[in-house]
DNA sequence: GCAAGGTC
């Protein structure tokens, strides 16, 4: 018997090589005499474009619009017409007895093997099967596997879904995006839409509007700082009953507490309290809690967290680790949405484990070998697996790795290694001390045992740290992305005396604080990729929102961080730092689109989220056809099927396509006729987005300007040839000892006044302090004698630890940068401090 | 000049 199987990928194709000992490779294909293993490159096939149906819909025009092709056609992709070549000529041989589908279990997979058995003209449905597995391929897997191929009419619904999600996607994205450009006619800019992006741009612009609007209001908080012999605590008035007139945007949990709106009250409190010395500590309630370590890493989870930490986009996070995987072959397949490893991946990980031992050995001291078992379901969860299992390291770092490569890889292990760790364990105490019949409240943590938290620091840098209770936790980090403000407000206090209920309450000092509410923070790559993974809070219904739960998102997985880069490349968005602002472009599509009620549907996360669905009820619960797929999904009969569905509900599969159609038809007629009141001038473009944004660089496409965008690159490039002088920082950023500006050099930022003419100054803060590479932002807070955040950096022997930053003058002529560790176990010595005199 | 989905 010969067979022929193709997989997704080149990788997959080698797992599958090994397992069933087929050793002989030639060009894009393995080989012995029964068995030829081949692979795709992904898709290897993709859908015509409109000029393919008729030439004259190269150009764009409204008159051609819509294109609507009566059956969808496709063609090899050109940058991997080799490759399809390869396989299709594999497939046309008489003797084939059975083609094994392998490519990866999931939607895309099906559409990938279908599309590619379609062009090349394999249509013997008899002799196709499909191999189908969660698991990694061990090649135990593969073997068993191979033994339980499936039918491969099981599957036909998953095809029929991918591909209506290609047409539908094809029709909006083309027929839109023409349509937007030309009805707006701004010369050389292209307005894009899809289904993906434009739900993306849609959040991010209301994000910004959001916070425009944003009007801070005031409120108070009183703290009372009280002492005994036992020690002292800080206790934050609060109140159970709701205060009058409280404030809508401060959070639930702190506005009937703490938060007290009104000076009157603040007065009427402290004129109270100031009378009395002492109080009394009311009552002491102490809970233990347990917190098991973090799931492993699917790929958002480490965009996120590598965001957070490093600032990395999520497009850099994906580059690094598609490195660390393909070429230094240390880290798994990137690109997984799973959390957890199969039970059969229970050997691999002791093999992984001992392997990282003898490199890392310290970070394994406190590794719980029981835990390396399938009794730990966090780890080991079949039921919770996906296509792939979650990113983990597969082998120790090479030394010749980037700084970079060296931070993501440092995440993923530490993760892994932390699954293996004991629980933290932790007392949560809640002291209420009374003071004139006030009730004040103090909040501590003490940590018992530090478990995995010895190998795994956790990043809360975007969530709020208000409250300890992990449940409570979670709903105010939540709660502070949907309401339109929050006040901000410490109350953990790490260590609390040993205090018990009725011990006297000296009241030491007495401060209220006047705060304002905060808008709601502005968009960072790892906060849209939160909202793209887990779009459930846009949506209104509870039957729904229980079906996004985990499965339905916006956009995949490997795609997430292309459509931010696509955001930023139209210009709808631009990166500010960390923060994702909408400009005015990106304000502007998403305010056209909402004047009319079809396109407007482009515009919700929850009407897209609601496509998704739709998919996703015809791959699962459409009852399967009788037809061949292929003729199903390219027939003309779905034509005649024209049920007008009024909205996105759950459609019928037999109508999906024709209701797209129809949605396309009528969302393009819309933006034909649609009268558009404000006229878009290109000058609307450069104008500076809001209060705090600086002016964009939006560069027309007219040749014009594309020269001079092209003079200043090159100027740019000349700059760094010549070493010609930067242009110095802010006005308000000057050189300390001289007040000359502060310019930028190769290694350094340095004090303008260096030539001899101009005093000699020698002043310079070096751009990387141990391992913390500085930035503009960073140079401004140390120069203006502030104390910077908190960063990772790096001693001398590597090891990680966190400290703020700080200049400080040593003498008149000396000034240094102060690195303040975070955890008081660091020993300060000279080689915490950076000399910035040369 | 257009989408989103894979892959490298």
């Amino acid at each position: 018997m010969v067979e022929i199987i193709i997989t997704e990928k080149f990788s997959v194709a080698s797992d599958f090589a090994k397992a069933l000992g087929v050793k002989q490779k030639f060009d894009g294909y393995f080989k012995n005499e029964q068995t030829i293993i081949t692979w795709a490159v992904g898709h290897l096939v993709e859908l015509w474009e409109p000029e393919d149906y008729d030439p004259n819909l190269k150009k764009w025009r409204i008159e051609t619009l819509p294109v609507i092709p009566e059956r969808f056609k496709y063609k090899p992709i050109s940058k991997t017409y080799k490759q399809f070549n390869i396989i299709k000529s594999l497939l046309d041989n008489d003797n084939i007895d059975r083609v094994v589908i392998a490519t990866d279990a999931g939607r895309e997979g099906e559409v990938i093997a279908r599309t590619i058995l379609l062009e090349s003209g394999f249509t013997d449905k008899e002799r196709i099967f499909r191999f189908w597995t969660s698991q990694a391929l061990v090649p135990e897997v593969v073997r068993k596997n191979m033994n339980e191929l499936k039918p491969l009419s099981h599957y036909d619904r998953l095809w029929r879904a991918g591909y209506y999600r290609q047409v539908a996607d094809w029709l909006v994205g083309m027929n839109c995006t023409r349509m937007v450009t030309l009805r707006l006619r701004i010369s050389g800019e292209l307005f894009s839409v899809g289904r993906v992006q434009t739900a993306v741009l849609s959040l991010i612009v209301d994000r910004k509007r959001e916070r425009d609007r944003f009007v801070p209001e005031i409120y108070w908080i009183i703290k009372v700082l009280f002492s005994n012999p036992k020690g002292k605590w800080t206790g934050y008035w609060f109140q159970d009953k709701k205060i009058e007139g409280s404030l809508d945007s401060v959070p639930d949990d702190l506005k009937n507490l703490h938060a007290l709106k009104k000076k009157e009250d603040v007065d009427r409190i402290l004129k109270k309290i100031k009378q009395s010395k002492s109080g009394v500590v009311k009552s002491i309630k102490k809970e233990n809690k347990k917190e098991p370590p973090p799931f492993l890493f699917s790929l958002t989870d480490l965009q996120q967290e590598a965001n957070k930490r490093f600032g990395f986009s999520a497009q850099i996070t994906l580059d690094i680790a598609q490195t660390l995987y393909q070429d230094k072959k240390c880290l798994s397949y990137p690109r997984t949405d799973s959390r957890v490893l199969g039970t059969q991946n229970l050997d691999m990980v002791k093999n992984i484990l001992s392997k990282l031992e003898l490199t890392y050995q310290n970070m394994f001291f406190g590794v719980d070998s029981t835990k390396i078992s399938l009794s730990n379901k966090r780890v080991f969860n079949d039921a919770k697996l996906t296509d792939h299992h979650a990113l983990i390291p597969f082998k120790p770092l090479p030394p010749d790795a980037t700084y970079q490569e060296h931070s993501i890889f440092n995440l993923v292990l530490s993760r892994f290694i932390a699954a293996f760790y004991p629980d933290c364990e932790f007392e949560n105490t809640k002291v209420i001390t009374e003071l004139e019949g006030e009730t004040f409240q103090t909040n501590g943590k003490v940590v018992i045992v530090d478990g995995w938290r010895a190998v795994y620091q956790e990043e809360t840098q975007d969530s709020d740290k208000l409250n300890l209770d992990s449940k409570k936790r979670k709903k105010s980090s939540s709660d502070s992305l949907v309401s339109s403000g929050k006040a901000k407000h410490e109350e953990i206090v790490e260590n609390i005396p040993a205090l018990a209920k009725g011990d006297i309450a000296n009241c030491e000092k007495i401060v209220p604080e006047e705060k304002k509410t905060t808008a709601p923070p502005d968009y960072t790559d790892s906060l849209i990729l939160k909202d793209m993974t887990n779009p459930s809070k846009y949506v209104e219904e509870e039957e729904i929102k229980k079906l996004y739960r985990g499965d339905v998102g916006i956009g995949t997985q490997a795609t997430r961080a292309q459509i931010i880069e696509t955001l930023i490349n139209r210009k709808y968005i631009e990166r500010s730092g960390k923060k994702l602002i909408a400009t005015e472009k990106g304000v502007f599509l998403v305010d056209i689109l909402r004047k009319s009620p079809l396109t407007s549907v482009l515009t919700s996360p929850e009407e897209t989220a609601r496509w998704e669905m739709s998919l996703n009820t015809i791959a699962l619960g459409e009852p399967p056809s009788d037809k061949n797929a292929i003729e199903a999904v390219t027939s003309s009969h779905e034509e005649s099927n024209r049920n007008a569905i009024k909205n996105f509900g759950q459609i019928p599969a037999t109508s999906f396509l024709a209701h797209i159609k129809e949605f396309v038809a009528k969302a393009v007629n819309e933006l034909k006729l649609a009268k558009f009141d404000h006229v878009f001038k290109p000058s609307d473009l450069n104008r500076p987005t809001g209060k705090n944004s600086k002016p964009q660089e939006l560069v027309k496409q007219s040749d014009k300007n594309l020269k001079s965008q092209e003079q200043s690159k090159e100027s740019k490039k000349n700059l760094k040839k010549t070493n010609l002088p930067k242009p110095p920082l802010s006005d308000n950023c000057v050189c300390p000892l001289c007040g000359g500006n502060i310019i930028e050099g190769k290694k350094g930022y340095g004090c303008s006044n260096w030539r001899a003419e101009n005093g000699n100054c020698r002043f310079v803060i070096w751009k990387e302090i141990m391992g913390k590479v500085l930035t503009e932002q960073h140079i401004q807070t140390l120069v203006s004698g502030k104390t910077t955040k908190l960063y990772v950096l790096r001693d001398a022997q590597g090891n990680k630890f966190k400290a703020k930053l700080k200049m400080v003058r040593k003498d008149n002529k000396n000034y240094s940068i102060e690195i303040i560790p975070e955890s008081r176990d660091i020993i300060m010595s000279n080689q915490n401090v950076i000399q910035c005199l040369r």
